[in-house]
DNA sequence: GGTTAGGCTTGG
C-alpha cells in the first residue's frame, strides 16, 4: 500500500531512503529531477475523493512547507497535489487535515488553477508503483495545549474509567494523564465501538492519542475525540517490550515512538506513578476495602438479571474467610473450585448493573482485572451470628472510582508471576491426584450434589467422584485440540477437553469382536440371529455325528421331535479330563445357555450329510463357557472341521479349545469414538486400545456381566450426562495418540485416547 | 460537524 502504516521503522527523517534528497516546496521546478527527491508539508485542504474521466478516483489535497520563514520568503510555500487510484482512496482514510506528511515518488506538471488559487505554479501528481506518503506525527507537551486546537499527544495514565455506555449513542472512556510538563489533562473518548477504545490496564500505562481536541471545562484542559482520531496503548513498566496495544490493522508506529514511550517509562518511574500496590493479592485483602485485583476466572453464573457470579482465583490464600456463593448448577460455566475453595483461594465476587455487559462475555480460564472492588464481610447464610464474618466481593453498579472489570491478554508482562504461581498450584493438584488415589481431589468435575447450600465445611468425597487421567509417565504439556490437529504423527499429546458427543449411543454395541490375525472388526452378534443360526443347524441335521475319534450318547425326545446327541473325544476320557469340553448337537440358543450354566466348555455342532461333524456357521459362537461366549474368524479359521488334537492339555480353556478345533479365536474389545471439544475446536477421537484401562473393566468379563456394563455405562454418563450442556460437562485430562493409518492406498491421522484411567470410587 | 461526560464509592 502507497501509504505506509509505518511499524517498527526508523522515523521518518531517517527511515526515508537515504538516496531521496529533501526538496523544500518553494524550490519545486517543473525542471526538478523528482526521481530522488522528497517533500515534505503539513496538509492544509484535502478534498474528498472523486471519479474521474477515466473511471480512476482522485483526491486532490494542499500542502504547505513547514518551515515558517520559508512560508514568508515565498508566496509559492503551498502546493497542490493530486493522488490518483487507491492512493486517493488510502490517503482520505489514513492522512487528516493538518497532518505532516512527507511524499515521494510523484511528478511534477504545471498547475492549470495558478492563476485562480495563486499557489505554486506547479501541481504534484500522486501515482504509479514509486508514489508513496508518509504520514508525520508531532505531538505536544500537555502543558501546550491550546483550546480548540487538533493535537496529539502522548501521556501516562493517571486515572480511568473502562468504557461505559452513555445517554447518547456512543461508550466512553474517561482519562486522566500526564508528562514531563507535569500538566494533568481529563480525556474524553467518544467511541460507538468498544474496540476502538484505549486498551488500558492499570495506572501507569501510556497513551497515545492522535487528532484529539484541546478544550476548557470548569477552568482546565482537557482533551475530546474528534473526527479521525486514533489511539494506541503500551504497558508503562520499563524494560516491558514496547508492543502497541491497538486493535487497528493500520497504525503509525516507529523508532521515535519507541523512544517517546520509553522516555515516559523512565520519567512515570522517578514520579512513582506506577505504584506496585496498584493490584492487591487475595492473600493482603482486609474487609471492607476496595481494591483491583488481578485473577483468573474459574467458573461463573448467572445469578439474576442484575447480578452475575464471577469465582476467581490469583494463587494466595485469603488470610480471612472467604464466602463460598452457591448457584443454581445448571447456571454454573466453566470449572470445579472445589481445589481453590478448600485452600481459602476462591474469591466469590457478584457482579452488578452496569458491568454485566462485559462481565458476560468471559470466559473460564481468562486472565481478568477488576477495579474497585469492594471486600464485603458477611455471616455464612445459616450460621449463627457469632460465626467469623466471611468475604465476599462486591462489583458496584457504577463506575465511580473507576469500578469496572476486563479481561486482560495472558501474554501481558504484568501477568507473567500470576501465571507462575497458578502453574505451580496446578502441578501440586496433579501430583496429589496421582497419588492419593482413593482419595482424590475432584479437579475437574463438580458432581452436582457440591454445589448445594452455602456450608462452612468443605465438601465431603462423594462417591460420585470420577474423572480420567493420564497415567502416561512421561509428563508433556498440555495443548489445546487445535495443537493436536497441527502436530505430525506419531506423537502424543496431553489435552483437556470436554466430550461434545460419543459414539455408539448404545453402549452395549461399543462390545466388538477383533480378530488378532487379519484385524476384522465386527459386532458381537445379537441372541436373535444366534437363535437362527442354532435353528437352521437343527433343520439340517437330523442324524447324530458319527466320528471315530468320540464316544456319543443321543436322547430320542418325542415331545422335542428331535434327537439330542453329546459326543466328547476319546482321550479325554481316557486322560479323566471329558468333562472339559462336550460337544453338544441338536439343541437350541436356550437350551444351550441353559445347559453351559453348569458345563465348562460347550461346543455346538452339527452333522453333514456324511454325518461326519461340523462346527456351525461362526457368526454363532463356537464356544459357550458358564455365562461366556466366544467367537471364531470367519476368515481366519480352518474352513473345515478338524478332528479335535486334545493330548498334551491339562486345563481347557478358549484358548486350548479354539487350537484344538483349528479356530481363530476372536478377542473382545471396547471401541468408542469421542467427539471432544475445547475452547479450540472439536477433534474426533477412538477409545479402543486402552478402553479397558480406561473403564477399569475387562472387555470378555464385560460381555458376560451386567454389574461391568453398568459401569462403563456409569462412567459414560460421568463425562456426558444426558440431557447435560457442554458447560456443565466435566473437563478431562486425557492422553491422545497421533498416529497414521492407511487405507485404500490413502494415509489417514487418527486420534486414540491412550494412557488415560478413570479415577474415584463407584 | 458531532449528544454522550466532564472521575470521587457503598444495594444487592
Amino acid at each position: 500500500m502507497p501509504v505506509h502504516t509505518v511499524k517498527d521503522v526508523n522515523d521518518l527523517d531517517t527511515k526515508v531512503p537515504p538516496h531521496l534528497q529533501h526538496v523544500s516546496i518553494s524550490n519545486l521546478k517543473l525542471t526538478s529531477d523528482c526521481l530522488h527527491r522528497s517533500v515534505k508539508g503539513k496538509v492544509v485542504q484535502k478534498g474528498p475523493v472523486v471519479s474521474c474521466r477515466q473511471r480512476e478516483y482522485l483526491l486532490k489535497a494542499v500542502i504547505q512547507g513547514e518551515d515558517p520563514q520559508q512560508r514568508s520568503a515565498s508566496q509559492h510555500a503551498s502546493i497542490n497535489v493530486i493522488f490518483f487510484g487507491t492512493l486517493a482512496k488510502d490517503f482520505s482514510q489514513s492522512v487528516s487535515q493538518g497532518d505532516i506528511i512527507l511524499l515521494a515518488g510523484f511528478t511534477i506538471s504545471k498547475s492549470p488553477s495558478e492563476q485562480t488559487d495563486k499557489l505554486h505554479p506547479c501541481h504534484l501528481e500522486m501515482s504509479g508503483p514509486d508514489a508513496c506518503v508518509h504520514p508525520k506525527y508531532t505531538y505536544i507537551p500537555l502543558s501546550e495545549l491550546k483550546p480548540r486546537s487538533i493535537v496529539n499527544v502522548y501521556g501516562v495514565v493517571t486515572f480511568f474509567k473502562q468504557p461505559f455506555p452513555t445517554k447518547g449513542t456512543d461508550y466512553c472512556s474517561t482519562l486522566k494523564i500526564t508528562d514531563q510538563s507535569n500538566a494533568k489533562v481529563g480525556c474524553t473518548i467518544f467511541s460507538e465501538k468498544l474496540e476502538d477504545h484505549p486498551k488500558i490496564f492499570r495506572v501507569g500505562d501510556i497513551i497515545r492519542l492522535h487528532r484529539v481536541k484541546a478544550q476548557m471545562f470548569n477552568g482546565s484542559m482537557t482533551l475530546l475525540t474528534t473526527l479521525g482520531w486514533s489511539t494506541i496503548t503500551f504497558d508503562g513498566m520499563i524494560d516491558s517490550p514496547v508492543e502497541p496495544r491497538t486493535s487497528s490493522r493500520t497504525f503509525h508506529f516507529d523508532e521515535a515512538d519507541k523512544h517517546t514511550v520509553e522516555a515516559l517509562r523512565q520519567w512515570a518511574a522517578s514520579q512513582s506513578l506506577l505504584t506496585s500496590e496498584s493490584t492487591v493479592p487475595l492473600s493482603s485483602v482486609q474487609p471492607k476495602m476496595y481494591f483491583d485485583l488481578t485473577c483468573q476466572l474459574l467458573s461463573k453464573a448467572c445469578m439474576d438479571s442484575r447480578c452475575i457470579l464471577l469465582k476467581v482465583w490469583d494463587g494466595t490464600e485469603c488470610g480471612h474467610s472467604l464466602l463460598n456463593v452457591a448457584a443454581a448448577p445448571d447456571a454454573l460455566e466453566g470449572e470445579s473450585t472445589c481445589f481453590q475453595d478448600q485452600q481459602n483461594m476462591t474469591a466469590n465476587i457478584l457482579v452488578y448493573d452496569n458491568h454485566l455487559e462485559v462481565a458476560r462475555m468471559l470466559q473460564p480460564g481468562m486472565f481478568l482485572r477488576l477495579y474497585n472492588l469492594h471486600a464485603v464481610p458477611q455471616t455464612p447464610p445459616g450460621q449463627p451470628p457469632d460465626v467469623p464474618q466471611h468475604l465476599v466481593f462486591h462489583l458496584h453498579g457504577g463506575t465511580s472510582y473507576g469500578r469496572g472489570l476486563r479481561s486482560i491478554p495472558s501474554d501481558s508482562p504484568d501477568l507473567q508471576s500470576l501465571k507462575r504461581v497458578l502453574e505451580s498450584h496446578a502441578e501440586k493438584q496433579a501430583a496429589e491426584a496421582e497419588v492419593n488415589d482413593g482419595t482424590l481431589l475432584d479437579v475437574w468435575y463438580t458432581p452436582p450434589e457440591t454445589v448445594g447450600p452455602i456450608s462452612n465445611m468443605k465438601y465431603p468425597f462423594t462417591s460420585l467422584c470420577v474423572y480420567p487421567v493420564q497415567t502416561c509417565d512421561h509428563s508433556l504439556q498440555q495443548v489445546s485440540l487445535a495443537h493436536v490437529k497441527t502436530s505430525i504423527p506419531p506423537v502424543v499429546c496431553h489435552v483437556q477437553a470436554r466430550v461434545k458427543s460419543y459414539q455408539p449411543q448404545k453402549l452395549y454395541q461399543c462390545l466388538k469382536l477383533f480378530c488378532p490375525q487379519c484385524k476384522t472388526v465386527k459386532d458381537v452378534p445379537d441372541d436373535e440371529s444366534i437363535a437362527q443360526v442354532f435353528e437352521e443347524a437343527l433343520r439340517s441335521s437330523n442324524q447324530p455325528c458319527s466320528e471315530h475319534w468320540a464316544v456319543t450318547s443321543s436322547a430320542d425326545s418325542h415331545q422335542l421331535d428331535r434327537t439330542v446327541t453329546m459326543h466328547m473325544s476319546c482321550d479325554m476320557v481316557l486322560d479323566n479330563t471329558h468333562l472339559q469340553m462336550i460337544f453338544l448337537q441338536g439343541v437350541t440358543l436356550d437350551e444351550m445357555c441353559i445347559i453351559s450354566g453348569s458345563h465348562k466348555n460347550l461346543v455346538p455342532v452339527c452333522s453333514g450329510e456324511d454325518r461326519r461333524m461340523r462346527l456351525l456357521d461362526l457368526s454363532a459362537p463356537f464356544l459357550f463357557c458358564g455365562d461366556k461366549r466366544y467367537y471364531g474368524c470367519e476368515h481366519c479359521s480352518q474352513s473345515s472341521f478338524v478332528d479335535p488334537v486334545v493330548s498334551g492339555v491339562d486345563v481347557w480353556d478358549e484358548q486350548n479349545v479354539a487350537k484344538a478345533l483349528g479356530v481363530q479365536l476372536m478377542q473382545y474389545m471396547l471401541l468408542l469414538q469421542f467427539e471432544l471439544e475445547d475452547e479450540t475446536g472439536t477433534l474426533d477421537a477412538l477409545l479402543w486400545e486402552d478402553a479397558e484401562r480406561f473403564f477399569n473393566v475387562s472387555s470378555a468379563e464385560t460381555s458376560a456381566n451386567q454389574e461391568l456394563q453398568d459401569r462403563v455405562q456409569n462412567i459414560m454418563d460421568r463425562i456426558h450426562p444426558s440431557g447435560s450442556s457442554m458447560a456443565e460437562r466435566p473437563w478431562l485430562a486425557l492422553c491422545l495418540s497421533v498416529y497414521t493409518v492407511e487405507e485404500n492406498g490413502r494415509t489417514q491421522v487418527c486420534y486414540q485416547i491412550t494412557n488415560t484411567e478413570t479415577r474415584g470410587n463407584l
